[in-house]
DNA sequence: TTTAGCACTCTATAGTTTGGAGTGCTAAAG
DNA sequence: CTTTAGCACTCCAAACTATAGAGTGCTAAA
């Protein structure tokens, strides 16, 4: 994995890629050779140039164009030869201010913070999976009655999560009988996650069923109702607009993609799911990312956590062309100050 | 307002319209003169055309091209000349169905959908914005005590709104001190629509303090942590893609500023609020718009109400150029699907 | 009042020219 | 053996030029 290139083809392949990134433009032998005062000709970096393309890490849109890192070249910086920039102090600012658990209580309101304060910082767009719900675990089932037809119910998770739902009775309940429903739930359930719910309650209502079958057969509804909607987790995005300042994106037809792309939450779900979480940051560059929307893309992942449990996913998703040092800073800063916000809470 | 054209100019009127709408191309004489057989020459037309560009109603892109519709031309049309077409069955299906209250309790539910079929059945833009939560009325304050130190507040609208927000404790309270601030709070709000809560509280609280003041210490911070995020109200997005289709919206910069406007909900909210809900459906065509970024926009909303109360405003944004008669029966379908939805829940 | 006819205008499209940036190769220099 | 200067070559992008077609306005005849 590391250096196969020898320590002047890496300057080169730097050199080429951190200016590539900041101009868009294709880079020639003589700019960069401008660029290192004192050091070789712009002959010399071109043969090192045209071996560098030999070898697959840079590529030519057309002869007699400059070169532009490929897939591979931007892999082997990643990996190799970049540098992690410091944060500025006004994104250190925009970071632990407005992401603070100081203010909001709300998960969601902390998330969508998240990819405001994301998207700004990077200029790319950003999207965050909401908590995911169903790997919580149950902590607490109420039922408020409303009226005589109604009931909200309330779920709560050991996350701090908070649902709640209004709902049908079938027939007219007394307090009672709800009580009762209620607290048979809560004992059941408590501890559980929110997946393991559903397999086996299914189970335990058969097995009760005979005992307490009226009972249960309303709180089946209700959980089932509630639940049902849960299963969908919100997949939140900020700064969609950023893709039409990248060059990349000057064609209205890839803009159209990729903004349908964005409307579509299942698949960004799934393309933001799909990360092991093993790494805490998961660089895909191009053709590395499994969805074919978005193999010209770069998506850079972090996972963040509550109590050590993984909770969610925010990434960062633009033009391979990224500044992967800011970015990749900036998510390090962003998914420490979420662990810890959402850890106090 | 009406008639002050001719029969046939009109009838020369609404075709140009009519034709530009479909193709987006200016519409020149003999389009017109053809799509009437046994109708006029291309000549008579013509005359017809300069008279009515001198009178404001066409205009010239340049000499040499077709007529398009200005402003007041497309004024006149809405007005006067517009037919509003038959619902296709496929639309008519999905407005009933997708809407209907059956399946959602949640009002956000409803309006969520309302957006996807708007912008999917006009090929438009659609923004709703959510009922106003501070026009609707008390009608039920609850506190689940979550922990020592936390509770979750409830709060019920007469108009089916559900809002909760976890509160912090400042001191530890008993259930029966709980209990207490409930009631009182309920008493003094029942009824009362949200924004009148505010102002009338503090009253209420000024005069009340001394003899409970540690109680309502504490209600009083409670409601107005779960009164404060209630401010802002939301604008739901739906089929924001769809402006990339219309070739008025080629260009990128445009198709920027567009999406730009798109992600500041409150401007957003400010556009929709802006319309007098005398009339059921306001059509408010290029600069008849009081927002700069859409006064090359056509906006058309309409109210929804639940029990006579305007809860909400519906609206579909885009080019000046757009299918009025499909738009606004769609809209007025949906509307009144709305009312009926909203009301039976 | 309507229409045929014609000269005129303007745009969009395709084709042409040209300058410049960058390359690869060769041969000389280190 | 490595580096570099020099030069011919390639290719694009931008500017310019031609051309066809759609549409107009006006005039004079029906």
């Amino acid at each position: 994995m590391t250096a196969e290139l020898n320590d002047r083809k890496e300057q080169i392949l730097r050199s080429v890629v951190i200016n590539y990134i900041k101009t868009a433009e294709p880079v020639g032998s003589r700019t960069i050779s401008r660029s290192h005062p004192g050091g070789l000709s712009s002959a010399t970096i071109r043969n090192e140039m045209a071996d560098l393309e030999e070898m697959g890490y840079l590529a030519q849109p057309h002869t007699s164009a400059g070169r532009i890192p490929s897939q591979r070249g931007y892999r082997y910086y990643v990996d190799d030869l970049m540098d992690l920039n410091e944060l500025s102090e006004d994104v250190e600012e925009k970071i632990s201010t407005s992401l603070s658990a100081g203010k909001m209580r709300e998960i969601e309101q902390i998330i969508m913070n998240s990819t405001r304060v994301l998207s700004s910082a990077t200029n790319q767009t950003s999207l965050i999976m909401g908590p995911q719900f169903k790997k919580s675990a149950f902590h607490q089932l109420r039922i408020l009655p409303l009226d005589e037809k109604r009931g909200l119910v309330v779920l709560i998770t050991d996350t701090g999560f908070i649902k709640n739902k209004v709902i049908d009775f079938q027939h007219q309940l007394s307090q009672t009988e709800l009580q009762q429903i209620v607290s048979y739930l809560n004992q059941k359930l408590y501890g559980l996650t929110i997946d393991q719910v559903t397999t086996s309650l299914i189970n335990e209502l058969k097995r009760d069923l005979f005992r307490r079958l009226e009972i249960l057969e309303q709180a089946f509804i209700l959980l089932e109702e509630s639940l049902k909607e849960e299963k969908q987790i919100r997949v939140f995005l900020g700064g969609t607009t950023n893709i039409l300042n990248q060059p990349e994106f000057k064609d209205v037809d890839k803009i159209r993609r990729m903004l349908n792309l964005f409307e579509q939450e299942p698949l960004l779900f799934k393309i933001l799911e799909d990360t092991s979480s093993e790494d805490n940051i998961v660089v895909r560059i191009g053709s590395e990312n499994e969805f074919e929307d978005i193999k010209e893309c770069t998506l850079i992942t972090g996972t963040y956590r509550i109590h050590d449990k993984t909770l969610g996913t925010v990434g960062v998703l633009g033009p391979t062309r990224m500044d992967y040092g800011k970015v990749i800073s900036v998510m390090r800063r962003l998914v420490d100050q979420l662990n810890q916000s959402l850890s106090s809470s």
